[in-house]
DNA sequence: TCCATAAATGAATAGCATTCTTTTTGTGAC
DNA sequence: GTCACAAAAAGAATGCTATTCATTTATGGA
């Protein structure tokens, strides 16, 4: 991607942007883990220097910003907007939406570490989504003070659905020496077998497969579902 | 703490162990919040060079790892053990285990974004306790393939009610600039309120009132009991 | 045309985890 | 008892990190 090298000084044609940024920060993540996400790779990768991109971004705050802004516009959030409207539940509403975001978060599980515990500041499509859904919630009659858990309670439990759609043995590794636990390994180990006899085209000799090639975990959509059913139940109880 | 300077050498007494610098690790955490959880602050905490750390731990991961388990290790599974030993229903022993895994987390809320996606690996209470977990569920009856996502459910769903009772402000931080999304600006809002206005009459300082910690968000009782009973029933369901 | 500004480079800095070398001390074998 | 070796500390050094600064070049508006 980078041409051999640049002399100093303005370019004719602009070479960043806060979109090619975002894009070329997406396709690393995508590619090498969220950890390999640095300023020096990001800038290699575009083919500059890194301190040229501090000349479109404040810093790696804001970079994560951005990732967080371009994964959440992925979100889909018309049922919640139709639901605004008049048309439909908010039952059916919550578990569309719900779809939509594990989906989003599933399409990139490295990032999902990065961007779990981020403030909502900074991030306009993301406070845009969580504004329709506040809304939503408003509407259905969800007293004010009570609306935030319940974002809160949601969101965990989708980052946390969206990381069991990929790779739960990387999580729960455990060297063969620690053989304790016994149950515990049991259980992942059926989970992971499961897992393993669900994908059949890919015989996957390798334990543990690159972050962006990861298989699809099969096994973990009805349980996703009841836990989703579960929240959007209780959230309809919270309505007086 | 720390004496003005020590020489070389190996000392008469020894300085460090694994205790000692979980303990101050812990403290420091608790203290000034776990970004500022440095080795070279957490040498300076213990008056030692950080060097002499690496006699006793072989890295920060293996540190995080000793933070884990030393919140993990208050984490109260008395309950899913009398349930093992067949008394008590599965459903009350997950509701204890949850109550007093989000006290535990909420003792240490700074801790949460560090353990929150770190593997189970090399921490061996941890290891113990999410076996009872799922030796509970197994006995239970809920298919082996199924305890994991279980379990991984469970975690985010607590994680994430761990964290609201602490500073919901701190997450959804806004500049007074940016007032997008109105709709969930007013509920932030409210939610902030109805937590100033809830805390009036509690004068009773010193209970367990950490020094960094912020105050207890009453308001997030009840959406966690909602939460958890809506897990704890899809939990149910999943037995054959 | 001229000038402020935008957009790049490259060098420099400070903080981070980590490793290596050195120094001192305790301990177990003979 | 003493002697070799391990344990435990300091301190210097390394490489990686984000970030800043000075410099160079080009653009676009007055």
């Amino acid at each position: 991607m980078a041409g051999p090298r640049r002399q100093a000084g303005r370019p004719v044609r602009p070479v960043l942007s806060r979109e090619r940024i975002a894009q070329a920060a997406l396709e690393l993540v995508t590619l090498d883990g969220a950890d390999t996400l640095t300023m020096a790779a990001l800038a290699r990768h575009l083919g500059v220097a890194a301190s040229a991109l501090y000349n479109h971004i404040g810093g790696k705050a804001e970079l994560t910003a951005l990732l967080q802004d371009a994964v959440m516009g992925r979100v889909d959030v018309s049922s919640l907007e139709a639901f605004l409207d008049g048309s439909g539940s908010l039952a059916a509403a919550l578990a569309d939406w719900g779809r939509s975001y594990r989906e989003a978060f599933a399409a990139h599980p490295t990032l999902i570490p990065l961007i779990a515990t981020l403030p909502i500041s900074g991030a306009p499509t993301t406070r845009g989504m969580y504004d329709v859904v506040a809304a939503a919630l408003c509407h259905a009659g969800v007293p004010d003070a009570r609306v935030v858990p319940v974002i809160i309670a949601f969101e965990s439990f989708l980052f946390g659905s969206a990381m069991d759609v990929h790779a739960p043995a990387s999580i729960f590794t455990s060297r063969p020496g620690e053989s304790d636990a016994p149950s515990f390994q049991r259980t992942v180990d059926s989970f992971t077998a499961a897992l393993a006899a669900g994908d059949q085209g890919a015989g996957a000799a390798g334990q543990d497969t690159v972050p962006g090639a990861a298989q699809r975990n099969p096994y973990a959509d009805a349980p996703f579902e009841l836990g989703l059913d579960a929240l959007i139940h209780a959230t309809l109880r919270l309505v007086p």
